[in-house]
DNA sequence: AGAATGACGCTGA
DNA sequence: TTCAGCGCCATTC
């Protein structure tokens, strides 16, 4: 299979699995790179992120650490921030920090199979 | 080719 | 709960 991070259309996957996050709940790196097969693989899946252009359909700010909390990061120029405001738009409270509420809004990805 | 970095995650204290 | 250390692997210099 494909599903190595290293193949050609992983970024595809990547956005098509955040392309399912419903509105208003949250996912995890490690919980997409799950979805899409690339156990382990959670950087990479922040990579991809990283390579999408803004304004996105993708809802990359429904994507967060496990530590339920925003990576606030310099390399982002702003984009750090535009997920807090993103998210905020979207009912879930974010902390100023970037810290929010996970177990609250964590998204149950459906069977693969259904 | 080698070294440093990073939108992560788990374990231990 | 918070902080530190280690493993992970593509990206970047």
């Amino acid at each position: 299979m494909s599903s190595l991070p290293s193949a050609p259309g992983f970024d595809q996957r990547v956005y098509a699995a955040v392309a399912q996050i419903p509105c208003g709940q949250l996912a995890t790196y490690g919980q997409i790179a799950d979805r899409i097969g690339a156990f382990g693989c959670a950087r990479q899946v922040g990579w991809a992120l990283r390579r999408l252009a803004l304004p996105s359909e993708i809802p990359w700010h429904r994507v967060v650490n496990a530590r339920g909390q925003i990576c606030m990061s310099l390399s982002r120029e702003g984009s750090d921030w535009i997920q807090r405001e993103l998210l905020l738009a979207e009912g879930i409270p974010v902390d100023a920090e970037g810290r929010l509420p996970l177990r609250r809004y964590l998204w149950r990805p459906p069977p693969p199979a259904g």
